[in-house]
DNA sequence: TTACTCTTTTGTAATGATTACAAATTTATA
DNA sequence: TATAAATTTGTAATCATTACAAAAGAGTAA
């Protein structure tokens, strides 16, 4: 789970961006919601917030907030890039009928044996399937 | 590790897979090698044994060949789609040095409570970091 | 204020991986 | 053999992402 964060602005000069609208309302965004969207998604999702917004310009600040290290991005199918403010590491489940992602807690686990000499900067864990939600719709 | 298969045609055939010179040459060549190839890598590599190859074969047998269960598709960098003969459960750990990927042994782990009610039919596990070889280089 | 510089945003064009599609080839069937 | 079905191939289209340069905005010093 996200941490509140009480002061955006703050949270992102500490993480070395200058809080420029289009930032703050895109983090803003991507820390409201658990959906894990798509640039598109929040392009459409600003775009009446901010008529001007280019897409570029989601673009690249999701660059700059991963090279900052104040988001991740999610690789599970690969023609769909997704994002999270929820740095922490945590599982995600993709339904493969209705299509969300949503986030599991990760049980904890000891030092992975064969990479006690390597230099760990990201850990990922996914998982894909049916959601209990959609597992009633189908067997109705 | 990938269990040795005696009889590749066999092994097709009973995933439901007609064994044709480039299914058969393809899934070979990704049984063969723990280098979690691309579509580029794997095309690069037959081409001079089957001159007539085609990409689109490529790319239309991987996609069969999941649908059929006997590979697995790895998406760590978005913009990188890579395979792996292997569907057995384990984890991949990318270097951001030499770009590598190879494979790790996961530690056993309990369900996932969060989940009990899901259908799960793939879990993936990967790391990013450096490895031992190009932590040694860097040093130097 | 103006003049200047630096940063950020924007729109458009280019890129590149993947897919769609239909013709050509191969394989199976009668 | 003739015919149908499956597979492969080459080309064109698609679409997410990136490159690039112009426009807009913010900061600084007279
Ligand atoms: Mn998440
Ligand atoms: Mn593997
Ligand atoms: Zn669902
Ligand atoms: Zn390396």
């Amino acid at each position: 789970m996200l941490k509140k964060i009480d002061n955006l602005e703050k949270y992102l000069r500490d993480a070395g961006i200058k809080p420029s609208i289009q930032r703050l309302k895109i983090f803003e965004y991507l820390a409201s919601t658990n959906s894990h969207p798509t640039v598109d998604k929040i392009y459409g999702a600003l775009s009446s917030d901010i008529p001007t917004l280019s897409k570029t310009t989601v673009y690249n600040t999701l660059k700059l907030f991963q090279k900052q290290g104040i988001i991740l991005i999610i690789n599970i199918e690969d023609n769909e890039t997704r994002f999270d403010a929820d740095v922490s590491f945590h599982g995600h489940f993709k339904c493969i009928e209705c299509g969300g992602v949503e986030d599991f807690p990760i049980p904890e686990h000891g030092k992975i044996e064969a990479l006690v000499d390597y230099d760990i900067s990201e850990k990922h864990f996914y998982i894909k399937g049916i959601c209990a939600n959609c597992k009633k719709i189908i067997n109705k």
